[in-house]
DNA sequence: CATGAAAAAGAAGCGC
DNA sequence: GCGCTTCTTTTTCATG
């Protein structure tokens, strides 16, 4: 048996320890994406209290974006519109 | 003014209370989707040592997608398929 | 048999026009798959001749991508986010 | 200046050929994207349609996307599938 | 080959 | 409840 987890051709011990290690891998991996929805749920829940606190969920959601891009890369990207428009000749 | 928020045309104190709770909703929002980022952050880790396992993250992520899915509606669906793929004699 | 397509359960005359109805949306659809494949290998082309030209085809991505936004819409969100930044006194 | 298209930090008529240059390449681009997208509405039309028929679209979509497969891979992910499931003894 | 971005598919939430 | 949009995930492709 290899290194590479086909998990085992050959019935033996090792193939327990790939098994093992893959049910162990499997269930992390599930735990994780059980708290991943956990939170979606409360992100909901705040997005559920904004709107019965008379705000608009949706533009909630773009501010939310838009603070989280990177703003040194917004500069960035800006700059290089710019340059490539002088090139163009647009706008 | 209102309940709805537009936050407030004109200015007095009210508006600082839809302020601070909006302030309050989105750092709360923007908290709680950063720790969902960790958690995928997570995720990936246990698939990048599955991975250095020699385990085949895709189909991992296939098996973890089974697992997930009600097993009545899987059959339901897999039965549509063989259906559709008999009137078309494919297979 | 009711309108509903499980294409019948009994054999019968409507099964084969549900069949062909069948067939012939999954026929267009593959086509206009193969010919939305066609289009990309085309665009693949003209950047590879960008690249051959001495142009960084990651930038002129972006640049198309930013031409793409509709400036109407990126003018709203503009607004948007002034009014919501002010209201939430950041920048 | 060189080969490589920074498209010109000296004034001069090199630049403009190069301007030139990727003006087309930025149009041509354009273009096909376009194209492509008109090519996108055209699927979603066919998948309406279709659903319109009393057909499931996303098993229409399952349909395609077997059928698009190459069959060799299909049965080895398939049997790797059922390798991991046999060590996690599911099923 | 491995990384990262772009497209497509699938799932979920919102409005009418 | 249904259609529509939004968000997430998956897959593919190009580049290093």
């Amino acid at each position: 048996m290899t290194e590479e987890n086909g998990i085992g051709h050959n019935s033996n011990r090792f193939e327990d320890v790939g098994a093992k290690r893959l049910r162990s891998i499997i269930e992390r991996a599930e735990r994780v994406i059980e708290e991943k929805k956990a939170l979606g749920d409360d992100l909901n829940e705040i997005y559920s209290e904004a709107k019965g606190s008379g705000f608009d969920v949706k533009i909630i959601k773009k501010i939310i974006k838009i603070r989280s891009r990177d703003p040194k890369k917004q500069r960035e990207e800006d700059a290089l519109v710019e340059t490539y428009k002088a090139a163009l000749c647009i706008d």
